[in-house]
DNA sequence: GTCTATAGTCAGATAGAC
DNA sequence: GTCTATCTGACTATAGAC
């Protein structure tokens, strides 16, 4: 799959537009580092821009794949009972953050791809991604509902567009890092203590007693 | 302000950027619809990255004064003690996610744009604006460490970086409430609710139980 | 399937008149 | 400060030989 002129073009593009962006990364550049012909781009997608639909296409469908069995697996565990909600956050995070171990085969590379399309201008591009997710959203959308049943559905769905934004960022893998602390990481990636620490803060979040309405200082001064 | 050649470029390139991003978005476009002439942005610029760079700047400046002011606010009420995690939460936040209400000046197309910024490629511009934010982060670095004297450094630095990965979401204000569900926002932009909705969440993560190095499980299934 | 060559478009930047 | 006109270069996409 990377020996042929198709497969090289996915793995190089894949590096060059996390580098670069889609706009200000020519096709010229990436064919140019791939070896193959500028032409060849045109000849197997057809355009830039179903080049980058294949792209993401490419690494979603596995990686949802691997979400919806996660999840089906909890489910055989907790039969008919409700799952628990740091093993929920855990089988949602796990195959799109531990892409980020994946150095090999340019799944870390993606990751920041993925990440980024969140906050992507490009309308299309986002409704595209958008309809490879929604499945997998509307199963584990049951299922938080109901590993939080005490929470109202307005607060529980702004709680679900916290967790998915935090995801989100942190798959997009700013070196944000730098700016919050001196330290640079201390490990080049540990993923799985990552993976800890945002499933305790998010569980702890999602678990937050509401908010009063008409106080300012809240539950939480 | 909005009369002049400048404001006018500046004003326009803001809304046209947020819309479309920097690569896509051409000097032709801004001037275009701001009616003056092409050349102007170099004569008053003298580049399209040092237009981009005055856009943050212009914004970025009183931004962070207000969150200074803020700070010293609470410093002052609670002479030498710590200051409640809840209230630096809000300083903290409040005179970004604020800018979504000025709707009149541009403040909330720029919100958009600052929240874009965090994962935007371009290394000159990400540089700058992790300049413009330094002292901010500093002083409200050591008041957070203050709040939360339990948590060891190296949690620290991850749950503030989780804190601002969010707040960085957030601004950019993709409609991926969509994704996850099927309500379209009730209000147009509660600023003030969603503000105590994030104070709450973010509060309960700062402080969640430290996770268990040993357990998959950890404290929080 | 792969290549060369090129069409057709648009970009950022500048020179020089007013 | 503002304008027109233009330079120079880059881009996507395609036609057509091999």
């Amino acid at each position: 799959m990377t020996a042929d002129t198709k497969g090289l073009i996915l793995d190089t593009a894949e590096v060059l537009f996390a580098e670069g962006g889609f706009a200000s990364t020519s096709l010229r550049t990436i064919t140019a580092r791939a070896g193959v012909n500028l032409a060849s781009v045109n000849y197997h997608f057809g355009s830039k821009e179903a080049l980058i639909r294949s792209l993401f296409e490419r690494r979603i469908t596995p990686m949802n794949r691997k979400r919806l069995s996660l999840l089906d697996g909890l489910r055989g565990q907790h039969e008919g009972a409700a799952i628990p909600l740091g093993a929920l956050i855990d089988a949602f995070m796990r195959p799109a953050l531990g892409l980020a171990r994946d150095t090999q085969q340019g799944g870390a590379v993606f990751l920041r791809l993925l990440g980024r399309s969140y906050t992507e201008p490009s309308t299309t591009l986002q409704e595209a991604i958008r309809v490879m997710h929604e499945p997998v959203i509307e199963q584990f959308k049951s299922a938080f509902a109901e590993a939080l049943p005490q929470l109202p559905s307005e607060e529980f769905y702004w709680r679900m567009h916290f967790m998915v934004g935090l995801l989100a960022y942190m798959m997009s893998g700013t070196d944000m890092m730098r700016l919050v602390a001196s330290c640079r990481r201390s490990d080049p990636m540990d993923t799985d203590a990552m993976i800890r620490r945002l499933r305790v803060f998010l569980s702890a979040g999602m678990r937050a007693p509401l908010p009063e309405i008409d106080s300012q200082a809240g539950p939480s001064g």
